[in-house]
DNA sequence: AAGAAGACCAACCGCTGCTGT
DNA sequence: TACAGCAGCGGTTGGTCTTCT
């Protein structure tokens, strides 16, 4: 949203490397270099392409704006619905969450986060680190009520429920729309609770970072009890991506005592298979560094 | 109409982990 | 094994825009 024209650009003390808002001038450059030698070698990339940035922030540009792939404009509600539910399993990990949304940045879904989502959640009375109620008292149970709930005792919910949306003197639409959000949310959560529910430890969803770092290194293990556990969770990740597979996963459960299904195919915990999601246009993308750091 | 406050988001900074030597 | 250089990540900053008073 900086006007380049306007913004003050700065230098940095020798006066040479420029910092700032990007020129269309140097958005021109930078991605003729990028077209015509490939993306990486990004420190040397400025003198390539005769820019005064560094690296660093050439990288930047590229990656959050000039790519082709870049999606812009509005935050779709599935995107924002999947954002939720990746960040309840993966936390403040940008590009992992990122790297599951096709044309989306980790900087774009972290401002995003940080400018609507969490203050969603909070409205809803949850805490967007953890993802739990902030009041104790204040359950999915509540929740569920108050979805389920007429506009006769919505004012009643009201005072269980910490949204501003809701309240005895909103309007029909109002008081409907807030409705549709808290059921919205309710089913979000359920979604955590039937993976919980499917073995997932709540450790693993909490997605402790090490664990996530230790991934690629743990994938030259095969046939490791580890790696069953990496198949199942990337399979679990990639359930969420499809809510109706997720949905047919959860009724074939019980059908399948031990089996895992997920987008119709059939498969044992620990069995080699490859997810259908990547083998995605995003993962076909010209970067194997990042595909395999989303083979979780 | 003007100033203040808040929202938004591009860009920067510091740190971490990976890779090559 | 130790070190250096580099790429990438997440937190933070700060300029601009929008809304409110």
């Amino acid at each position: 949203m900086r006007n380049p024209a306007t913004a003050t650009a700065t230098r940095n003390n020798n006066g040479r490397q420029k910092k700032g808002p990007w020129t269309p001038e140097e958005d021109e450059l930078l991605a003729t270099c990028i077209k015509k030698e490939g993306e990486g070698r990004w420190r040397t990339l400025p003198k390539r392409a005769g820019l005064l940035r560094c690296g660093k922030s050439c990288r930047l540009r590229w990656m959050n704006y000039l790519r082709p792939s870049v999606k812009r404009g509005q935050i779709a509600p599935d995107e924002e619905d999947l954002i939720l539910r990746l960040h309840r399993l993966l936390g403040n990990r940008w590009s992992l969450i990122a790297g599951r949304i096709p044309g989306r940045t980790d900087n774009e879904i972290k401002n995003y986060w940080n400018t609507h989502l969490s203050k969603k959640l909070i409205r809803q009375g949850i805490d967007p680190r953890t993802h739990k109620p902030l009041n104790p008292q204040h359950s999915t149970a509540h929740l569920k009520a108050s979805s389920n709930s007429s506009k006769a005792n919505l004012g009643a919910s009201a005072a269980t429920l910490p949204n501003p949306n809701i309240n005895p003197a909103s309007s029909s639409a109002q008081i409907m729309a807030a409705d549709k959000e808290n059921e919205h949310f309710q089913n979000h959560y359920q979604t955590y609770d039937t993976a919980i529910a499917h073995g997932f430890t709540s450790d693993l969803l909490n997605c402790d970072a090490s664990r996530i770092e230790m991934r690629s290194s743990s994938n030259q293990n095969q046939g490791s009890n580890e790696d069953c556990t990496d198949d199942a969770f990337s399979s679990f990740l990639n359930s969420l991506i499809n809510e109706d597979a997720f949905t047919n996963q959860n009724q074939m459960q019980q059908q399948t005592n031990g089996i895992e299904q997920v987008d119709g195919t059939t498969f044992s915990l620990g069995q080699g298979w490859e997810s259908p999601i990547m083998s995605s246009n995003y993962f076909n993308q010209n970067d194997p560094k990042r595909i395999n750091d989303h083979l979780i």
